[in-house]
DNA sequence: CAACAAGTGGAGGCAACCTCCGCTTCAACA
DNA sequence: TGTTGAAGCGGAGGTTGCCTCCACTTGTTG
């Protein structure tokens, strides 16, 4: 990445200021963390505090609305993510994006409930989810550019679209293995640059 | 309604068979229909009994879980598609295959909260549910091997896989209009066949 | 170390889920 | 047509999860 931008994560996640207020948000993300991917998205609140050993009022402190839980552990994985894309940029553009979008997809699959919501909303009203999104489709973005412009990739779509493409596929349940790669293949196949010709 | 076999539907609705029984059944079906397009698929089963102006308990001893519910409302829009891809007949493999899979997203797309859990589900533990997924996957492969047949749609994928991508679609929230053809449109591309050439 | 702001936790109100069971209604058969 | 058993009905109430509120505790700062 360029030195202007320290680090991936300029303002992302806001942690509370005093020691014990932030182990307890740790606790929490962890707990949630676990919780989420156990149970779905839709994991009993009062049983992540209880795993978590804090009370169901500290939740709330930190975390007012299921939402906002769901946000900040999206937080990490989307620091996470854009991080991997920054370390593609050696390989060849296709390769690049390619690449990535598999890993995506398989990251995702693993966190089902989470990664299916993600790039689902559009209509999402929350500020920080928005810019969670954003820092994912930029750096898709960067690397669909990439492809576009050494003309390997399709030009009339750009990666907010694919990317729902993609998050689709990782929202799917109980895929048998290598399925969702076969229908990564078909995508990437839809997605790559073909000269016109008579068809 | 007749006595010999009528019509696409081999035994997918049991249907209770005292009158009043019948009767409550249908309003339940018509409240949960609505309710589930206001509310999502998790709208409230209290809700729904209210709406139907039934007991709880007649909800539940119609339909013992959410699952069932929701099942019993998909069958009734599965049978529509499996009517509209016989329909299809008459058009040209491609062109049919390619309609009804755009007629499929649009109509899915309604009634998302349903349409996203349909194709999704491989691990689906419900036996009515499995066979109503089985209806729509006969009429879709009929048309994909029609396509497949004639040597316009690739023939290392089944319509297992297509509906799950298809799915992935519909499940699409607060898309902006032409968007989510698009990506059909990129999905087509993908499947549809192509020479073996230099790559 | 004092004082106060920040943080904690859980009791309690509310709503949804689901079970259970006494009452009602249908329809089958004499 | 009347009787009767089974099928169906409905809602009270137990359970659980959501969320708010507020009296108490603890970290931090001067």
């Amino acid at each position: 990445m360029t030195d202007t931008q320290p680090d991936v994560t300029p303002a992302l996640s806001e942690r509370p200021k005093r020691a014990d207020a932030l182990r307890n948000y740790e606790k929490l993300l962890v707990a949630a963390g676990e919780a989420f991917a156990e149970d779905g998205a839709s994991a009993s609140l009062e049983d992540i505090a209880r795993r978590a050993g804090v009370g169901i009022g500290t939740l709330y402190r930190h975390f007012p609305t299921r939402q906002h839980l769901l946000e900040a552990v999206y937080i990490g994985e989307v620091e996470e993510m854009a991080r991997s894309a920054a370390d593609l940029a050696d390989l060849p553009p296709w390769d690049a994006l390619a690449t990535w979008l598999r890993q995506f997809v398989s990251y995702a699959a693993t966190k089902r409930a989470l990664g299916a919501e993600l790039l689902a909303y559009t209509d999402a009203d929350a500020d920080v989810f928005q810019k969670c999104r954003t820092a994912i489709v930029t750096a898709g973005d960067a690397l669909l550019d990439r492809a576009q412009e050494a003309g390997v990739a399709r030009t009339d779509t750009s990666f907010i679209e694919v990317g729902r493409l993609v998050g689709g596929l990782s929202a799917i349940r109980g895929a048998e293995p290598g399925e969702i790669d076969r229908l990564l293949d078909i995508v990437l196949d839809g997605l790559r640059y073909r000269p016109p010709a008579a068809d």
